[in-house]
DNA sequence: ACTGTTTTAGTACCAGGTTCTAAAATGATT
DNA sequence: AATCATTTTAGAACCTGGTACTAAAACAGT
């Protein structure tokens, strides 16, 4: 029974497990490069740690995210999803918090509020590549550290199945209004005529 | 040249469409039950339709999701400011990194593009307090991984000591120009009549 | 040298497809 | 009825990213 030199393997299976949480999406036989191990290694070591195979960790995340219609956790920047018809509406919800306020002033700063709507207002178009062309926003009234925002996102057009799509948001807190923006959004599913787009 | 009872199969896409929306986890075999016909005419009908195979539909949603979940701080996300003569102009460089774009496609997400601007905007006011009021932007082309934004901000007027000034930023990735934005910041020392502001 | 673990290799097999070729069925036209 | 285009079906080869299994080799420790 050896007793030293243990460590490589338990030290793979940590670098394994951080490759694989760093990226979900690598293959197994990306991963004997980065870990100069063969592939049956890998697996062995995927099997001992409980690992699911590419194709079931992606089938895991997409019936998450699909089923979890609710609570989707979008990123705490951009705010968490509480409901998502695409093509059609939704909406966020986005704390202020701390780390998004002037501290001078604790008034949020405007690109927080405009990436919580610019991310529903992709997140709500439903095609491979979803980017923002263009925008016209209007910051109605400051928001502050602690108050929560709720966007509400409308697509009002959708010019044909490729193309430009505009969609509509409006970000409140409580009854108030406190943000607008008119989202131009390139819908443009493999294509490569972009004008722009982000 | 068959020109009736074409009917039977723009249904049958219509049909198709359906079912994927409802379940988009079902396979061609699973699709052949319900709509009687062939596996080779589910996906014909599916390259019509230009719908791809099952497991890129996953890999798209866990995509997505992941995407949302991943994008980051935000927060040093103005990038770094290299320049700045007070109420006049302003450079600012900011590298587009692995957590500022989509997975999919590496191409940055918009709210940084515009966080860069925005951040650099504000900053150029010399005022107590400089908050976002609107914006007119566009993204004139996807950024990519890896490249450098320089932004360059001018302040184009300045409506006496306080109220608002415009500032027009451009960004840059080369002699490239990625995002063009006007903002109107509010320079408002005194607060009090605020419309709204970032 | 003999054990036990760890790693590597190789084969067969699988799902859920794509790509290609080609035959059959269908329907409309003359 | 014979002809033509479209639509549907069939089949084989191939692909990715694996699993399952067997077995040999490489190490390590005693």
């Amino acid at each position: 029974m050896p007793l030293i030199e243990r460590l490589p393997k338990k030290q793979r299976h940590q670098h394994l497990l951080k490759l694989i949480e760093e990226n979900p999406f690598v293959t197994d036989r990306e991963l004997t490069r980065e870990l100069k191990v063969s592939i049956q290694t890998i697996r062995l070591d995927r099997m001992e740690l409980g690992i699911p195979e590419l194709r079931e960790r992606m089938k895991q995340m997409a019936e998450h995210s699909y089923d979890q219609v609710r609570s989707l956790p979008l990123d705490e920047v951009v705010g968490e999803v509480v409901d998502l018809q695409l093509d059609k509406s939704g909406i966020s919800i986005f704390e202020i918090r701390d780390e998004h306020v002037f501290s001078r002033t604790q008034i949020a700063r405007g690109h927080y509020v405009f990436a919580q709507a610019n991310s529903l207002a992709v997140a709500l178009i439903n095609d491979e590549i979803a980017l923002t062309a263009s925008a016209d926003i209007r910051f109605l009234r400051q928001v502050h550290m602690g108050e929560k925002c709720i966007a509400k996102a409308y697509v009002r057009s959708m010019n044909g199945h490729k193309g430009k799509a505009k969609v509509e948001v409006f970000t409140y807190v409580g009854e108030e209004m406190v943000f607008q923006g008119n989202f131009v959004i390139y819908r443009s599913t493999g294509e490569e005529n972009f004008e722009g787009g982000m």
